[in-house]
RNA sequence: AGAGAGGUGGCAGAGUGGUCGAAUGCGACGGUUUCGAAAACCGUUAUACCGGCAACGGUAUCGGGGGUUCGAAUCCCCCCCUCUCUACCA
C-alpha cells in the first residue's frame, strides 16, 4: 500500500482519512521494543505513552486478524470467479448460477471486513500521530532548554570596546540592513539587506556551499515551494501547518527550511547501496510564521519571518547515522571556528528536543553585545521516523528492503551569524571580518 | 488562462470484461562460452500487507477515490497530475 500519492496533489485531509499506513514510528518497534520506546518517551515527558502504545498494539492485533479474514474470503471469491468465468465458458449457466449464490454472501463479507479493516487502521494511525520519535539513550531528560546538555564550547568571547552597540544599532550606524524598508514593501521580519550587508550575504551563502562541497556534499538547487505530500514527507503536516506560509490558490507551501525539499527528493525511493550514502547541500531563503512569538528576543536579525540558510542533509544506513551525525556536528563547528565566532554545543533534552528527532545537538554563537547565545544550527537525526513516512529504503541483506535514516543541519542559517560577527567584531575603525570571508565579501571591513 | 492529448513494471511500450502482476523491447543481475572482455545464448528481474521458523502461500496495487459486474488495467462517475499548441512571460 502507498502511503503517499505516487504523484499529484490531494486533498488537505486526504492523508487523515484515507490512512493507508503512514505510521512514523514503526510498529514492529514499539512491538519489539516496548521498554525502550516507553523508557525514551518519558525522557520526553510524554505522559499518555504507555496507554497510547498498548492501544496501538491491541488494534495492531486486531487489524492483522481482520485482514487475515478478509484475505481468506477475498482468496474464495476469486476462486469463485475463475470458476464462474470457466462454467460460461462451457455454457452451464445453471452451475454459474449456483456459485453467483455463495459468492454474494462472500461479497458483504469482504465489504465488512474491509471496513472494519479500515476504522482499525485509521485509528492506529491517528495513534501513531500523537507519538514523536524515541529518544537516542544519550539525550538527558528534562522540561525545558534549561536542561539541556552543554557539550563543549569552542573560541573566545571578545572584549568589546566602549560604547559597543547591539547589531541593531550597527546595521543602522554601516546602513546595511533596513527593517522599515522591508516593512514598507511587505512587513515585519522581512530585512532589506544593502550594500556591504547583501554583499556579506552572498558571501557567507557562497562560503558555506563550498565548504559543504569540500566536505563532500552535491549541491542542489531545489524549488522553494513545496506540495502537500512533501510537508507530510518531512513532518512539517499535519502538525506545523500554521508555521508555514500556504499558497491556497494552488495548495503549496512555502519551506521553512530546505530539509523539506532536499529531503523528499528521496521519497518513495529505494536508493541503491553504492548511492549511500547521500550527501546533500543546498542554499535556500527559508520561511517561517513564527505564529505567536514576540519580545527582546526577537529584535534586530534574531528572529525573522526570512531568512537564508545552508542546509546539509544526509541519508545513510542505519549502521552508518550516528557516525555521520557527529560528523555533520564537525562540519558546522569547523565553520564557526573559520568564522572566529565563540560557540558552544548543546545536546538538547528530551522536552526541548522536536517531535521527530531522535538526537539533535544544537550549536550556539555568542552574541557579545547581545550577552548571550544564539541559535545557529540545530543537527538532528531522525533515524527511520522520516523514512517511515517517505519510503526511503535501499536494499539490505538477503534483498530485503529497509528503511535508511535521514539526517540533517544548518550548515549554517545567516542572521544570527551576521549578528553574532558584528557585534564580536567591531571595532572604531569599522567591522573587522574573518579572514576567510575577505575574498568571498571582495572587502574586509565595514565601514 | 483557452484548446487538445495522455497517465500501465527501472525505462520504452502492448493490452478495451475472464487464468493479466500484466506481452514485447531496452536496461540491470546471474549463468554458459572466453586467457579475459565483447557478442551470442539461457535464466532471473515490482512494492506493500497478512499467514508461516522457513520453503512458500494468500491479498492488494496498471495516477487517486467511488461505482457497475460472479469477475475491471479494460465500462461509468468524481478528483489529481503530466505533456502539446495558443496566450502570457524571466
Amino acid at each position: 500500500m502507498s502511503i503517499l500519492p505516487s504523484s499529484g496533489q490531494t486533498s488537505p485531509s486526504f492523508f487523515l482519512e484515507n490512512y493507508l499506513c503512514p505510521t512514523m514510528l514503526q510498529i514492529s518497534v514499539l512491538k519489539e521494543q516496548t521498554a525502550r520506546v516507553l523508557a525514551g518517551l518519558a525522557k520526553r515527558n510524554f505522559k499518555t505513552a504507555e496507554a497510547d502504545v498498548q492501544a496501538i498494539l491491541v488494534l495492531d492485533q486486531r487489524r492483522r486478524a481482520l485482514q487475515t479474514q478478509h484475505d481468506a474470503a477475498q482468496a474464495e471469491a476469486n476462486e469463485l470467479a475463475r470458476q464462474i468465468g470457466g462454467l460460461l465458458k462451457a455454457g452451464d449457466k445453471a452451475g454459474a448460477e449456483a456459485l453467483k449464490v455463495r459468492t454474494g454472501e462472500l461479497k458483504i463479507q469482504v465489504k465488512a471486513h474491509a471496513d472494519e479493516l479500515a476504522e482499525a487502521e485509521k485509528q492506529q494511525t491517528q495513534l501513531l500521530y500523537k507519538l514523536p520519535n524515541v529518544p537516542h539513550e544519550s539525550v538527558p531528560a528534562g522540561h525545558s532548554a534549561d536542561d539541556n546538555e552543554v557539550v563543549r564550547e569552542g573560541g573566545t568571547k571578545p572584549e568589546l570596546p566602549a560604547g559597543a552597540q547591539p547589531h541593531w544599532e550597527l546595521i543602522k550606524k554601516y546602513d546595511i540592513v533596513d527593517f522599515e524598508l522591508g516593512i514598507k514593501i511587505t512587513g515585519a521580519g522581512f530585512p532589506v539587506y544593502k550594500g556591504q550587508g547583501a554583499r556579506l550575504q552572498r558571501a557567507l551563502i557562497n562560503f558555506f556551499l563550498d565548504q559543504a562541497r569540500d566536505a563532500g556534499y552535491t549541491e542542489v538547487q531545489v524549488p522553494i515551494l513545496v506540495n502537500e505530500a512533501s510537508g507530510y514527507g518531512t513532518g512539517q503536516l499535519p502538525d506545523k501547518e500554521g508555521q508555514m506560509y500556504h499558497d491556497a490558490q494552488d495548495n503549496l507551501y512555502l519551506i521553512p527550511t530546505s530539509e523539506v525539499p532536499i529531503t523528499n527528493l528521496y521519497r518513495d525511493e529505494i536508493i541503491a547501496a553504492d548511492k549511500l550514502p547521500v550527501r546533500n547541500t543546498a542554499y535556500t531563503p527559508c520561511f517561517r510564521r513564527e505564529a505567536g512569538s514576540w519580545g527582546a528576543d526577537v529584535r534586530g536579525l534574531n528572529r525573522l519571518h526570512q531568512f537564508d540558510k545552508v542546509e546539509i542533509v544526509q541519508i545513510t544506513q542505519p549502521e552508518n547515522s550516528y557516525a555521520a551525525h557527529a560528523a555533520m556536528v564537525a562540519h558546522v563547528e569547523n565553520l564557526l571556528q573559520l568564522l572566529g565566532l565563540p560557540y558552544r554545543v548543546l545536546r538538547l533534552c528530551g522536552g526541548d528536543m522536536g517531535f521527530t528527532s531522535a538526537l539533535t545537538y544544537d550549536l550556539e554563537v555568542w552574541s557579545a553585545a547581545q550577552g548571550r547565545w544564539l541559535e545557529v544550527s540545530s543537527v538532528s537525526n531522525f533515524e527511520t521516523f522520516q523514512a517511515n513516512r517517505l519510503k526511503c529504503r535501499y536494499r539490505g541483506e538477503g534483498g530485503k528492503t529497509q528503511l535508511l535514516h535521514t539526517l540533517n543541519g544548518s550548515a549554517l542559517a545567516l542572521p544570527r551569524i551576521v549578528a553574532a560577527l558584528l557585534e564580536n567584531n567591531q571595532t572604531p575603525e569599522g567591522i573587522r571580518l574573518p579572514e576567510v570571508l575577505h575574498s568571498y565579501c571582495g572587502f574586509g571591513v565595514i565601514k
